[in-house]
DNA sequence: AAGTTAAACCGACTGTCAATCGGTGTTGTA
DNA sequence: TACAACACCGATTGACAGTCGGTTTAACTT
């Protein structure tokens, strides 16, 4: 998470890059930074391209991407058929965090719709 | 889960009744079944008391419940303050699935909404 | 072309956790 | 008191994250 906050946060970097911000705090070595990058990449959470000869490597998908596949396994392992209650968690989940947030996702859900009109 | 599962749809049980179904029908014994819910009761996500001298279980937390939790959980990993990608993220589920699901949501909302007047 | 350095890559170890089981201790009840 | 039903305590396996060291590969330098 460190690693990918990092790189949401300021783009694209090389391993040393990350290590000499991430590394040095927490006193890690340059190779679990590396192999953390290398990990990530593998799962397609990064993306990675050669520069001179040390790979580069910038977020595959964007933070918010990421919240909605994991929030959708979170759905999928607890409740995969009971797309009510699923629904019902929604609008309690929104609504316990800030009262303010059920306009707030009314107001996403018309925004969808409007999108969906331009689509394919 | 699927020990979660059965309580919720079935209500209460001890060991031997939860083996007597899910055990039986992945061939399992009877401790492990009976390991799972005491961890499950440890993590508080089980209730028992003792009927004669077996454990009779039950859910302590809602689907639901825990479903927010989880998505809690979740959100706080990734990003701690973004709740917009969290309701983001609701509003694309909900509409992957189903599209129906977006009014649906919409009722909710209202219904909650309508709900909160009749409390303290 | 050889040597030095910077990286990548591979395997290993630890800690944690779920799933699974067997063995042992406990407790009502006949 | 003995037996059956049960709880409880390890123990094992398989994943997976975090961490690291060692080895290979590639590139720059002279």
């Amino acid at each position: 998470m460190a690693v990918l906050e990092y790189l949401w946060s300021n783009g694209e970097f090389d391993t040393k890059g990350v290590h000499a911000v991430l590394g040095k705090a927490r006193g890690i070595s340059h190779n679990t930074i590396q192999s953390t990058l290398e990990r990530l990449f593998k799962k397609k959470l990064l993306t990675r391209k050669k520069v001179s000869y040390a790979y580069v490597y910038q977020t595959a998908v964007a933070r918010d991407e990421l919240m909605g596949q994991m929030i959708n396994d979170v759905v999928n392992t607890i409740s995969k058929d009971n797309t009510d209650g699923m629904l019902a968690a929604f609008v309690d989940i929104a609504a316990r965090t800030d009262d303010a947030h059920l306009d707030k996702l009314e107001q996403l859900i018309n925004e969808y719709r409007s999108n969906q009109h331009k689509k394919s």
